[in-house]
DNA sequence: GTCTATATCAAGATAGAC
DNA sequence: GTCTATCTTGATATAGAC
């Protein structure tokens, strides 16, 4: 169903994730996008015509994936007897340790926050709506908080490469958090 | 005592500061910062050859900073008669209200990580040691965990401006970190 | 210690050929 | 839809006069 220049948009943003990885996401130029795309810069700014619309592609891929993981998570825990909160689906989905490339992606947009900064307000409003699920859902307005701003913060240190928990740590952290999740308060 | 190289170092990292507060993090460059300091590109570049030696001025600053406000609080606290937790003071120190242009000076820092990651080893370190020192204190890994996350997960939002939480609802959460604080689980 | 002038470089973006 | 070539801008950094 997929048209070529659907299949040439998203090798570019494959690319650019790959770019973001290997080099930083302050090397995320149109310069070193196109050359690990195997394009030149024209043909990049074709689809892309400027950062902001590339960014906001990779953006939107990454959201994609994280609703697409909850909608998964939900569907599998329907038929489990245990009570499945959204708070637990949002810290495994948040935290999950397969988010990878994603981490960078994450980087890159907050990167260059200073130029978009209409790609942070989506994130401000999804953060919001995640608060009113998790309190819809049974939990009280701090305890949401505390879960979410936990899991926001261990995410984004590990984004900014400032996180110092080993991986046992990092699981325990996770243990704490699914349990204070399940809880209600 | 302060030479007066000193004080124009000073002024200096004022303007920086400035610069960050009124034009974002990045737009902290050396035309900005010398024509806010009211000197030149030239004479800017005597006290700071490049960039990463401001920023890290501009960082040993707001640590100094922040051991000075807990030294103090720590100080005060003393002849009171509650017992007054690090974790206690780690919360308040990190999201007073008064924490102003700090909060942009970390954005910079950030904004620049890519340029200068050893700036942020020592943010990692730093870290690390309130962790010891929470739990010398006698909170579990766990709970110190889960209290200097969700803190720094407030502090960077709000750095990042993706933060949804009013006035009020911040005052609940940090109200909720204290108690988590106090409480020896 | 501060200045002007300039070198250097890389980025985003545009124009137009194929 | 992809390419080459080029423009413009803005940033770091250097050199040397005052």
């Amino acid at each position: 169903m997929a048209r070529h220049s659907d299949n040439t948009r998203e090798s570019i943003i494959d690319a650019a994730e790959q770019v973001v990885i290997e080099a930083g996401a302050s090397n995320l130029t149109f310069e070193a996008v196109a050359s690990k795309a195997g394009i030149s810069r024209g043909g990049l700014l074709h689809h892309f015509p400027d950062k902001a619309s590339l960014l906001k592609a990779m953006l939107d891929r990454f959201k994609k994936h994280i609703d697409e993981s909850r909608t998964k998570m939900k569907m599998r825990n329907e038929t489990s007897t245990g009570p499945e909160r959204e708070a637990v689906v949002y810290v495994k989905t948040c935290l999950a340790e397969d988010i990878g490339k994603y981490k960078y992606v994450t980087a890159a947009i907050l990167a260059s926050g200073a130029h978009s900064p209409e790609l942070l307000d989506t994130a401000r409003s999804r953060y919001r709506q995640t608060l009113v699920d998790l309190t819809r859902d049974g939990l009280s307005f701090e305890r949401a908080a505390v879960i979410t701003l936990a899991t926001q913060g261990l995410r984004l240190m590990e984004v900014l490469s400032v996180s110092p928990f080993n991986d046992g740590e990092r699981r325990k952290i996770v243990k704490e958090l699914l349990s204070l999740a399940e809880l209600i308060q």
